[in-house]
DNA sequence: CATGAATGAGGCTTCATTCAT
DNA sequence: GATGAATGAAGCCTCATTCAT
């Protein structure tokens, strides 16, 4: 008991730290984030913050485990909430819920976007050896590759059900319906972070109309036999 | 005229600065770039590159502006060899444009996505004072803002026109078309990159296979009277 | 305390700093000093002495508030054993005063005469806005501002009395007393200074003799009943 | 001719830099001064500057020089003036020179102040070796050490004259008088300048009425048969 | 003589990381 | 387990000086 209080103290203290971790990291980026700044926002001590995550590295790291389960889990719940539904409205929900979690925590988009860019969008390819050595053997790293394709697995899952069901009429291979589809969404949500996420329009298109036609080409493609 | 040379051969030197900067830039990032190692590459001295580009972020500027200069181009050739041509194959050819552009240049099309984003992805938000100062008023980034609003008129211009001469069904306004198909072409790239800009095959997806659906599909939206 | 030990401790380390700061600066002045002699001369790593003063700036005023601090505390010093005796010897005797604190600490004194003239003696003036902004607001430079005024009030005072008590009969302004007193020593200790500092005759004249004749003149002045 | 016309243009160039350099280092002292600011406000290339004179240093001595020989031109002028006169009206002529001249150039009196001090003041002591090689060696450097002397010997001249003519009952050396005279001048320009050059009150004193009080004390101590 | 591009040593400062307490 | 003082490698940038044209 006494060990699982101090177990939950440790999981509660290292949750803090990747509390602020995230905030400043997506305020001012990797580079320009400073260990000092998010002890201080996290109100602890910069030893503190080295005594859970041993470098910069691997707590940005445990952000983007963070991240992936997040959206993972966003995932699952709305792929169970439409298991009895046609997969065709599973695989759209899932486009919408991807949306939302990119609108609500745009920072996470973009944190597991940049995952496998590491080198250039991190700190992480200064030293090759540290990279090997240091990062890929953090326990963060491997969690993340863990999970990393479970999103994948998900959709096309769900696409290849919406085949079997007749709610989707293409016949091209789920994984390619995926790519497209994942691709347009992704997209949609760069080039409205490139336009600054706050706005609400952009070249005079309404965001959320631009969204929902988005939504209808999707729906158009899974529909489409003749592509 | 011996200024005229003189001109060219200072042209000449920034240019070939810029070169070594856009390889060390697209190698390791901004970050983890040293100016050191630009002039290294570039054989000249740090002193050198300091005379033409009086910061770093300058410099990242002077190979966003070329970036975007070079997309620039391409895109008006397309346009121009296009002119005789229905609208509706003059933005399908602009969108096989940018995905060539994107493919030879990837790190273009990173360092144009990244413009509206320079805080995060750059030094350029530490310190507030000489982001406004420094920089905005830098040559560069005043080209840069000149030019980064072509490519969307350029192509809206043509889904116009396009819809003027029938080749284009679809009747939602110019400016939406445009941003669901750049979505999707965007989307493609980054996830293209994400997963490592040297594989030719992704989930299993043959990567040009995936390209060529991308195209049917934009082509399919564009003729599309229903969406 | 260990709070008080470790206070301790750092205001101790800090002195060291300073202590070594003021040697340098002495030896090669502002411009010629580097941090790195400074801190291989403390003992610590360079390091170690930004992090007790953030700039090379914020050290020096360090030491000029030193200085302030132990003129101040000669100046009290002599006038609080001077109580009890005309104040036209307390005068004499703070004029003394600072001519042996010049003597002994000539660094010092020069540094007093150059704050108000910091842009030029310093690198202060280099940029207007952290001049402004960086230094302005160091603690230290708040403490100098604090604390610079306190001679002159202390020795107008004492000629203040020394009207009252009739030892003075010279009855101009306190302050133009000073002025003209203080006058008299600084161009003593500059000219002596210029001469290099540790000369005991210039142009054929003992140091000592025109030092003694100087504090004659005063009291001649203070005794004028005609000036 | 030819030869003059050129020796002419030569000084008129060579003057002319000399003009922007003290302007500059008048504005920001000596470490901050740039060559290229000089240049720039000469109108001419760095390399011209270089030309006229191979370093910072010696750029400065020559303003040194020219201060120096403004100075002793000035005090000749006096003297000259005054040949028919007491010699007690001559040294106070002398000494009032001595505050207009600081008060119109201040900068200049700065430097002849510095001159001996150089090593703190500039970056003279940078290098033992340069210091003694290059800058000793300077036309200038033996020039300012040529008229150095001028101004004491000048004075006490003066001082002598006015013993022997009766109107200085001082009967002291000559330089101890001048060397106490010269302080009390040198500390009032001193307090000046380090309260901002440009007040006209000082501690509620205003300066004109100060400095009639100056010469008036001095004028005493040189009557005075009693110090 | 004049120019201004080029050099590179040098200095200030930052910050991830360590470690004694 | 925490703390925060200490470290020092690293990097940006400056600027006096040189030199080819």
């Amino acid at each position: 008991m006494s060990t699982n209080g101090s177990n939950q103290r440790r999981s509660l203290k290292e949750a803090n730290i990747i509390d602020s971790a995230e905030r400043i990291f997506a305020a001012v980026g990797f580079a320009n984030t400073k260990m000092e700044e998010i002890a201080r926002d996290a109100g602890v001590s910069k030893g503190t913050v080295y005594f859970y995550f041993d470098t910069k590295e691997n707590l940005y790291m445990a952000v983007t485990y963070r991240a992936l389960q997040l959206l993972n889990d966003a995932l699952y719940r709305t792929r169970d909430t439409h298991k009895s539904r046609p997969g065709l409205e599973s695989v759209l929900a899932l486009a919408e819920t991807y949306l939302d979690f990119s609108a609500k925590y745009f920072f996470y988009s973009e944190v597991i976007l940049d995952y496998m860019n590491l080198n250039r969008s991190t700190q992480l390819g200064k030293d090759r050896a540290r990279m090997t050595d240091a990062i890929k053997e953090s326990m963060y790293y491997r969690m993340v590759q863990d999970i990393q394709n479970l999103p994948v697995k998900l959709i096309t899952g769900e696409i290849a059900r919406g085949v079997d069901d007749g709610s989707i009429l293409n016949h091209n291979k789920p994984e390619l319906l995926y790519l497209v589809a994942w691709g347009a969404v992704v997209g949609f949500v760069k080039l409205n972070v490139a336009a600054g996420s706050f706005r609400d329009t952009l070249h005079h298109v309404n965001v959320q109309e631009w969204r929902d036609y988005l939504i209808r080409l999707l729906r158009a493609d899974l529909l489409s036999t003749e592509l």
